[in-house]
DNA sequence: GTTGTGACCTA
DNA sequence: GTAGGTCACAACG
């Protein structure tokens, strides 16, 4: 590395146009519909450079208005610039926005193009001693190479290459880079629509330059040139001369290079993070934080705490006299000087200690209980805390300190350690933080521990601060602590069969590790807590997740009983109607292929069968095969109905019959499902692990598999309880829309009601198409409606749609009034909110991308829809869950699925339950409609239904 | 082995 | 048009 200060040009829109067309094929859409592949590329190269180079200079240069010489010079310079990629145009804000949040300075200058503010820069650096580096791909550069200028070029397939003089020399055949220019002034590029002169090519010109040495003096010397070239170079010479000054760089733009400026220093990781997050670069977070913290973590590692200090033994605690479990931190170790560094463990002052058994522990015993607040995390063995013993626990109530419990591997003697630990846990006066707590519960749960008192959980803390982001603990220390624990991979390894147990990581490393993410979520804590508060969200954490995290715990815990028997015999009699619908398949087909490949069975149908003429493409240019499009052309061709069949069981049986059996846990005979309370931003709960919210119900067939969720014993029942039409009822009443308020309070079907009001007829004579219509509509109202959208839906045509839209607000004006309230709020606040208070924040309800804001103005609309039925169902299982402790009943909350509860339920407290749940549901909370429940009972989850 | 895509399951 | 999860395949390392 030269010990000469190095700045490095980056040429903005060579690596946007770059980076956009590196994903031509295969464009980086995301949800809300933008094509963020030039951001995706340019960043990717940046972080890149930065990786690789670790340049103490840098700055970006962009073009503005292009330059206004070279158009004067001729008119169709540069015009294909003019037609720029919509893409790349809505990048362009996007891009300077990271910038400015990274604190790398942006050089334009209005008039002027990158190239000639790169060129005026090096040869300033230059002379201030700097080596310059022209990040760019585009070889008009290669002039302005010297012996302290180089470009540093992007190469396809991944790498750079350096080009310094010799390269230049080599590459153009020439003597003096600055001979580049007559080389682009004689061939020309098309890219910059530089004409060159005419015939004369690459050959040619290096030809031409090896001979004449300039432009110039190949003109002064056409009379040596032969046939038809002598010509047309003759007669194109004032062409030539016009290339050349095209295609020169301009080397006296009125822009100065100030080395301060331009130095490197660390980026808003925050800010940087929330435009990534916006954007949907999950992979560039995390490429982007390594990027920018990767040099500090190894150097000082291995020396951060010095041995002697890590254990507190009895006899240390002892020798201290009286009782101080502290002593002295004196594990600091210097701030290191790079300016990308986020603090770790190595960086930061702390004191960690594990408790030896014995006085020691007795101390920490005594010491604990004596808070108010402590935060703890339990270390186990495992992910599933169903079958995860405990490693050991980490408590902090002090930033900086802290303790780690390591509890032993033998049954009996962990139980003994645990048994010493358990008042803590079952203080009530002892406040309990934790990141992602319905683990460790869960976890102490097999230990007989009940987690008493108050309870404060970072996740679910950051979930309501910030719902659209991550809330894993690592994020929130980089975010908001600027600090990066120590990953779990280095104790560990990574995932796979070297992977270790907790259990086989030396104590002083579980120590560090454990009692660090004790301390930091301690951390995390005191910051949530004033956010909390200033978004007015006490309320919903302390009344509604808080509590909530315990009843899920339950249910978790709880599993249900699932008929495993009964699948396999599904499974059976599956696999043999696939296998006919696969015969069947294969000969009309006349080839046997993989079904279930999209790429092959399209091949079959659009080229081998010819099925349709045009056939549409996926964004991938694979021929589209989903459901919607081969339904179409079900009627017409026999085998399109066999396809749809075929994945439909196929997928069926894969995903439910033959993988739910497997799911059973062996410990319990029962399936238990994780729900994360963390992930949906509307604030509904998620289900996976399996995933017990998508079993199938619409077609006969899927409807089976409710069949193998049973309950307990013959001793139980199951009962499902569930909200009619919830989302339509809120709407209703956010709105005041009388009309439907009333159909509500009558007890009408409100499709029904919906369709006599639209379609101006009695509610007797409202026909089933009228409902199905009207059915459409109102669902649409709750996901924010399009005419584009509905008439996908129906049958209806786009402008039928469009009518029917316009008549449904006409019918129902409030409704329309509230939705574009909705809008409205979300504009001037950036958010909306649930019945809770419960916010979204909608970032791109101002957008100026129509497509973008639109997306935007369907979540204000849906988001407190969806996110207050959710709310509702939650205060209703809390009641319920409570009402089950108190009442010592035996019935038991199973699921929740959105807007429905599953219990099974003990036959004797059949009628109790019956009651208790539907009152607490229906009286969750007050609307100006009333909530209605449906109950349903059975001996197994279809016949509840 | 991991990752993205297309397909399909739910409220 | 909203909000989720899981599967098989295919392409990548």
């Amino acid at each position: 590395m030269s010990e000469q200060k190095r700045v490095f040009l980056v040429d903005a829109y060579a690596l946007i146009f770059r980076g956009y067309y590196a994903f031509i094929k295969n464009p980086r859409i995301n949800s809300k519909g933008v094509d963020t592949s030039a951001i995706m590329g340019f960043m990717n190269s940046l972080l890149d450079v930065i990786k690789r180079e670790r340049p103490d200079h840098l700055a970006v240069c962009f073009d503005k208005g292009g330059s206004a010489d070279r158009v004067e010079l001729f008119e169709a310079y540069k015009a294909n610039r003019d037609a720029t990629p919509e893409a790349i145009k809505t990048a362009i804000p996007y891009i300077m926005d990271i910038l400015k949040a990274m604190h790398i300075p942006i050089m334009v200058k209005e008039g002027f193009e990158a190239d000639d503010v790169i060129g005026t820069l090096s040869k300033q650096a230059e002379k201030e001693g700097f080596t310059t580096f022209m990040v760019t791909p585009d070889k008009d550069f290669a002039q302005l190479v010297s012996e302290n200028i180089f470009m540093y070029r992007p190469v396809f397939g991944g790498g750079y290459e350096t080009w310094g003089i010799p390269e230049i020399q080599k590459k153009f055949e020439v003597e003096d880079p600055l001979q580049v220019i007559d080389f682009l002034g004689m061939m020309g590029d098309a890219s910059d629509n530089i004409p060159g002169l005419p015939g004369v090519g690459e050959k040619t010109a290096k030809k031409f330059l090896a001979q004449y040495g300039s432009l110039e003096n190949l003109l002064a010397h056409t009379h040596e040139l032969k046939g038809k070239m002598k010509e047309k170079i003759e007669a194109n010479k004032e062409l030539g001369i016009l290339s050349k000054k095209l295609a020169t760089i301009m080397l006296d733009v009125p822009v100065t290079f100030n080395a301060k400026d331009f130095e490197l220093s660390a980026p808003d990781i925050p800010k940087v993070t929330e435009i990534f997050q916006e954007l949907e670069f999950r992979r560039l977070i995390d490429n982007f934080v390594k990027t920018f913290t990767v040099e500090t973590t190894e150097s000082g590692a291995a020396t951060a705490v010095p041995e002697s200090k890590k254990t507190a033994s009895a006899s240390d605690l002892a020798g201290a006299g009286q009782f101080n479990l502290f002593g002295t931190a004196s594990t600091s170790a210097e701030a290191l000087p790079n300016t990308f560094s986020r603090q770790t463990i190595a960086t930061t002052s702390h004191f960690y200690q594990s408790v030896a058994p014995g006085m020691a522990t007795d101390l920490f015993i005594k010491n604990v209980m004596a808070q108010t607040c402590v935060c703890f995390d339990t270390e186990t063995t495992g992910l599933n805390p169903l079958t995860a013993t405990l490693v050991g626990i980490a408590f902090s109530w002090e930033v900086g300190k802290g303790f780690y419990l390591p509890v032993p591997a033998n049954q009996e003697a962990a139980q003994a350690v645990v048994e010493l630990i358990r008042p803590f846990f079952e203080a009530e006066h002892i406040e309990k933080v934790g990141q992602n707590l319905k683990y460790d519960i869960k976890v102490l749960d097999k230990y007989a521990i009940k987690v008493q008192g108050k309870l404060f959980d970072t996740m679910l803390a950051h979930y309501l601060i910030n719902p659209d982001m991550r809330h894993n603990m690592d994020v929130l220390a980089e975010t908001y602590l600027n600090y990066t624990p120590v990953s779990i991979t280095e104790l560990i390894g990574k995932k796979g069969k070297n992977q270790l147990s907790m259990r086989d990581v030396p104590l002083e490393a579980q120590t560090e590790y454990a009692v660090e993410d004790a301390d930091i979520t301690l951390q995390l804590k005191q910051h949530f807590e004033t956010e909390l508060g200033s978004a007015n969200i006490e309320h919903l954490f302390n009344d509604i997740e808080i509590p909530l995290l315990r009843v899920l715990a339950a249910m978790e815990l709880e599993g249900i009983n699932l008929d495993a028997d009964f699948l396999t015999s599904l499974s059976a009699d599956l696999d043999t109607d696939i296998k006919i619908l696969e015969a069947k398949i294969y000969d009309v087909a006349g080839e046997t292929f993989n079904i279930a490949s999209p790429k092959q069975l399209g091949i079959v149908l659009f080229e081998n069968l010819k099925l349709v003429d045009k056939p549409k493409k996926t964004k991938t240019g694979q021929y589209a095969t989903s459901e919607d499009i081969l339904s179409y052309l079900a009627k017409d061709h026999e085998i399109i109905q066999d396809i749809l069949d075929y994945r439909g069981l196929s997928k069926l049986k894969s995903t439910y019959i033959d993988a739910l059996p497997t799911q059973i846990e062996p410990t319990t005979g029962r399936v238990h499902t994780d729900y994360m309370q963390t992930v949906a931003a509307t604030g509904r709960l998620s289900s996976n692990n399996p995933n017990l919210q998508n079993i199938p119900i619409r077609t006969e067939r899927g409807r089976q598999v409710r069949k193998a969720f049973i309950p307990r014993n013959a001793d139980y029942i199951l009962l499902a309880a569930d909200y009619s039409q919830i989302e339509l009822r809120i709407i209703a009443a956010l709105s005041k829309e009388e009309t439907m308020i009333t159909a509500f309070k009558n007890g009408e079907d409100i499709h029904a009601s919906t369709a006599a009001q639209v379609f101006n007829v009695p509610l007797s004579d409202v026909t089933r198409e009228q409902r199905s219509n009207a059915k459409t509509v109102n669902f649409g109202i709750i996901y924010g409606v399009s005419a584009f959208g509905l008439s996908n839906q129906t049958n209806l045509s786009r402008s039928e749609a469009k009518e029917l839209i316009e008549t449904y607000y006409e019918t129902y004006p409030k409704l329309k009034t509230y939705m574009s309230a909705q809008v409205d709020f979300a504009r001037d606040n950036g958010y909306v909110q649930t019945v809770l208070g419960r916010r979204r924040y909608l970032k791109d309800i101002n957008s100026r991308n129509g497509v973008v804001r639109g997306g935007a103005e369907r979540n204000a609309v849906n988001a407190p829809i969806q996110g207050s039925a959710a709310d509702i169902i939650k205060i209703a299982m809390i009641a319920i869950y409570n009402a089950l402790e108190v009442g010592n009943y035996k019935s038991k909350m199973l699921l929740q699925v959105h807007d429905e509860l599953v219990f099974d339920i003990y036959k004797p407290e059949l009628e109790a339950m019956k009651m208790l749940i539907k009152t607490e549901m229906e009286q969750a909370f007050t609307l100006e409609v009333p909530l209605d429940v449906d109950l349903d009972t059975g001996i197994n989850w279809l016949e509840a239904h």
